[in-house]
DNA sequence: CACCAGGCAAGTA
DNA sequence: TACTTGCATGGT
């Protein structure tokens, strides 16, 4: 009887303290719209060129990334049929804008084995896959990890899968909202557990927090004066 | 000139 | 396990 009333007010208690965090996360949402507007990510004209593009842009300005797509776009290489079967060392040719071109090269063709194997290298197959197993086998791949794994989730096959990067994390820890040690998964969670699994809201909520970092928290400036973020702060 | 960008894996202790 | 280093171009 007294351990059902602790659980009920323990569950009342973690129940408020949801509710107030679904409100923080929100807040930051709103905040970031209000101030920077929809941003639109379409960051490709087909899957495909969202997959590519994913792989090419880590640790890179999307700029850089832009000319090495053009390159492809260029010479009428940007399909799965044409670039697969295109040697790793032209591959890194037309790449190179990208920076760590022989890298990017080399996780591209480990992409495109896996497409080939697990897909029958088809990009209709593997973007009918759940979404569980479409991650797992892209993270199984040398040269993926989770940040791209799950980019093409969201920004390729339009999965509620919530994309984390350095931004994410240095603006929220600089806030307090989350712990400065958090790895990706549990930041990922921090946002999936507060939003409804929403691809749209996903793609508009990582797109705004690039464009805030970009902007207003840059590694060398520890403190900004006024981030459209300021006065928020952790529960 | 220095520093940074929409990471990831391999090496070291 | 926890920290460091290599990868590389182009912009500020």
């Amino acid at each position: 009887m007294r351990a059902g009333v602790t659980g009920r007010r323990w569950r009342a208690r973690e129940q408020y303290f949801i509710g107030k965090m679904q409100e923080q996360v929100e807040h930051i949402y709103k905040r970031l719209y209000d101030h920077f507007g929809p941003q639109n990510w379409w960051p490709g004209e087909t899957p495909f060129e969202v997959i590519i593009g994913a792989v090419l842009t880590q640790n890179t300005n999307w700029k850089n990334v832009e000319r090495a797509i053009g390159n492809l776009k260029g010479v009428g290489l940007l399909s799965f049929a044409r670039l697969s079967e295109l040697p790793v060392a032209l591959l890194a040719e037309y790449i190179r804008p990208a920076g760590y071109y022989n890298i990017k090269a080399g996780r591209l063709r480990n992409l495109f084995a896996m497409i080939r194997e697990t897909y029958n290298s088809s990009m209709e197959e593997m973007l009918a896959d759940s979404t569980d197993s479409l991650r797992r086998n892209l993270l199984s791949v040398k040269g993926i990890g989770p940040e791209t794994a799950d980019s093409i989730l969201l920004y390729a096959a339009n999965r509620p899968v919530f994309v984390v990067d350095t931004y994410t994390h240095r603006i929220l820890s600089r806030h307090d909202l989350i712990c400065e040690d958090f790895g990706y998964d549990e930041i990922q969670e921090f946002f999936m557990d507060h939003l409804d699994p929403d691809p749209s809201l996903f793609n508009e909520f990582h797109a705004l927090l690039v464009c805030a970092g970009k902007e207003f928290c840059k590694k060398s400036k520890p403190r900004c004066s006024d981030c459209p973020l300021k006065g928020v702060e952790g529960i």
